[in-house]
RNA sequence: GGCCUCCUGGUCAAUCGGUUAAGACGCCGCCCUUUCACGGCGGAAUGAGGGGUUCGACUCCCCUGGAGGCUACCA
């Protein structure tokens, strides 16, 4: 019995050969400087931050200088694959605009000329290069129970090297061939493990986009290729997959560093050359205590990429945040380019920052509010539209019956050289503007003010017009005021408060109390105007 | 236990051996505005600690500390 038997007892089914399956992936054909990249999830039913961010330097850096992003669904893991969770993961990206220019559609077709792209429909290519390793005596089957769990591995790892013995050798992988054959034949239950070359003192090099260089120990253990239901852990699916897929740059999160130099000896075991990896960082928050951790599902709402279709953020601002995170040039690059679209910002793959930043939800509404900034009256309307038939089915159909009137109001303090910046998402405006809807029931009157705030309020009530212009309403609010003995000049009033009932903002304070309930809204006129003759009258108690 | 990564203000961070250690958000103050804002100006606030190397260290090296990851038939 010989190496080439074993080969032929595991897998019987599988006919295709590891040189047909190369010749079925050819190279790609690249231009110079030309990347491939790609976005990897496994399907658990929620697409988060962390997820998106990897997505984005994996989009962006192929973004460059053309090339090839694709995605690949990596749902190996049955445990935490979620059924039809795969959905979820496009709905996201193409909410974001993200188009992959190699995918496997909702319906099973592969759109890209190196599928599937979906890894449980690979299972016939892993097991095939798991034969040939097999036949090269470069890797074994084991019959081992499986590890369950991880209070085993820990509790291993309390002895494990006591006696300094760096190796991790399986029991199986010195099994005679003729009983591995026999146990196979008898139906035995068995993993594909590789048979490490190494012994435990090697080192390892490999290059790390973001970090650079990174010296570790060699792997020396026999871990497993293919698991005992046939299908691929992560390292060995990598493997290939990348391989065949012809990936030039894998992005992933920074908690495979220490698995590389598995894949390391995989790649070589397999005869490919190795990738080129970028490790990119987590996404933190400071939590309750004051203290960093990972963001969270439970905690932290921002987690979830839905969080901010709910919200309400615009695109634009979430991918503007996440490249101020990714790259430090951004943010000077947004301000000597203070029109253009981020998406004309240049990426470059050393200015991705190697620390794992924190989550900044202040910052991110910042981003936001300078977004909202630049839009127009009729793109504000639009987008809370669009959001509102989604969220907030009421809401859509108010805006609908008097659109010319939320234009104008999205238009107040906008279109102009320096806009109010107050906006940050479409989900706020409902509750921002509440005083739009409804007539306020509270309001934010000083104690002391009640007496001044009625006569003023009945004054002006008297001889009530809906100015036309910004300047005659003010002169009307002044000249009330200065009937009831307001000041007219504000430094007389400076310099003598005590004769006077208050000054012309103490007027607009009141007027403002009447009608929005608040102290501080955005400009009383345009409001006035918004709300229309009648209905300010009707608040004015006329 | 072993291996690996990371460590500049509250947050995002520039510097890649020589700077008064940029800038942004947030915070505070002032100015503009006789409404709310926008805006303008200014301020407080940073190299984890300790050793080296060097004329000179945030930057290079070592140690300590802190945070995190991997060490699964999870990714």
């Amino acid at each position: 019995m010989t190496l080439k038997d074993l080969s032929n007892a595991i897998y019987p089914n599988v006919n295709l050969t590891v040189d047909e399956i190369l010749k079925k992936y050819p190279p790609r054909n690249l231009k110079n400087g030309q990347v491939v990249t790609r976005y990897a999830p496994s399907p658990t039913g929620m697409m988060h931050i962390g997820n998106f961010f990897q997505m984005f330097i994996s989009y962006s850096l192929r973004k460059t200088n053309g090339g090839v992003f694709f995605l690949r669904v990596e749902d190996t893991d049955e445990q935490r694959t979620v059924k039809e969770a795969a959905q979820v993961i496009y709905q996201v990206l193409d909410k974001f605009g993200i188009k992959p220019d190699e995918y496997q559609t909702l319906d099973g077709k592969d759109i890209g000329n190196y599928g599937p792209y979906v890894q449980t429909q690979r299972l016939q290519i892993y097991q095939a290069f798991a034969k040939k390793l097999v036949a090269e005596g470069k890797a074994f089957p084991c019959f081992c129970k499986k590890t369950e769990g991880k209070a085993d591995v820990l509790e291993q790892r309390k002895t494990k090297f006591v006696e300094n013995d760096e190796r991790e050798y399986d029991p199986c992988r010195d099994m005679p061939i003729d009983e591995a054959i026999k146990r196979i034949k008898a139906g035995e239950k068995y993993a594909i493990r590789l048979k490490t070359k190494n012994i435990g003192t090697e080192r390892v090099k490999f290059y790390d986009l973001i970090k650079g260089e990174i010296e570790a120990k060699a792997n020396a253990k026999d871990f497993v290729l293919i698991k005992n239901d046939g299908v691929p852990p992560y390292a060995f699916a990598h493997a290939i997959d990348d391989t065949l897929m012809g990936t030039t740059i894998v992005v992933r999160g920074e908690e495979y560093i220490g698995s590389t130099p598995m894949h390391i000896e995989l790649f070589e075991a397999l005869g490919f050359k190795p990738t080129i990896y970028c490790h990119n960082p987590l996404i933190w928050k400071i939590g309750e205590n004051g203290n960093r951790r990972k963001i969270s599902k439970r905690y932290d709402p921002e987690f979830n990429m839905q969080f901010y279709f709910q919200q309400g953020y615009p695109n634009d601002a979430v991918f503007e945040y996440l490249l101020n995170l990714i790259s430090s040039k951004f943010e000077k690059w947004r301000f000597s380019n203070p029109n253009a679209h981020w998406s004309q910002f240049k990426f470059d793959i050393n200015d991705i920052t190697a620390v794992s930043p924190v989550f900044d939800m202040v910052k991110l509404n910042d981003i936001s509010k300078n977004v909202f900034a630049k839009m127009s009256a009729t793109e504000v309307y639009d987008g809370w539209h669009n959001w509102a038939k989604e969220y907030d089915l009421a809401l859509a159909k108010e805006l609908e019956s008097n659109k010319e009137k939320y234009v104008m109001l999205c238009n107040i303090d906008r279109e102009k050289p320096k806009p109010r910046k107050d906006i940050y998402c479409y989900g706020m405006i409902k509750d921002y503007f509440d005083y739009i809807f409804a007539r306020p029931t509270t309001t934010e009157l000083e104690n002391g003010d009640e007496e001044k705030y009625a006569e003023f309020v009945k004054a002006y009530a008297k001889d009530f017009k809906l100015a036309s212009s910004k300047e005659e309403w003010f002169e009307g609010v002044k000249k009330v005021a200065m009937e009831l003995g307001y000041a007219v000049d504000n430094k007389s009033y400076k310099e003598n408060p005590t004769l006077y009932k208050g000054n012309t903002a103490k007027a607009c304070e009141f007027l403002r109390l009447a009608l929005t309930g608040r102290k501080n809204s955005p400009d009383l006129y345009e409001i006035m105007q918004v709300l229309g003759e009648s209905e300010v009258k009707h608040r004015l108690d006329i």
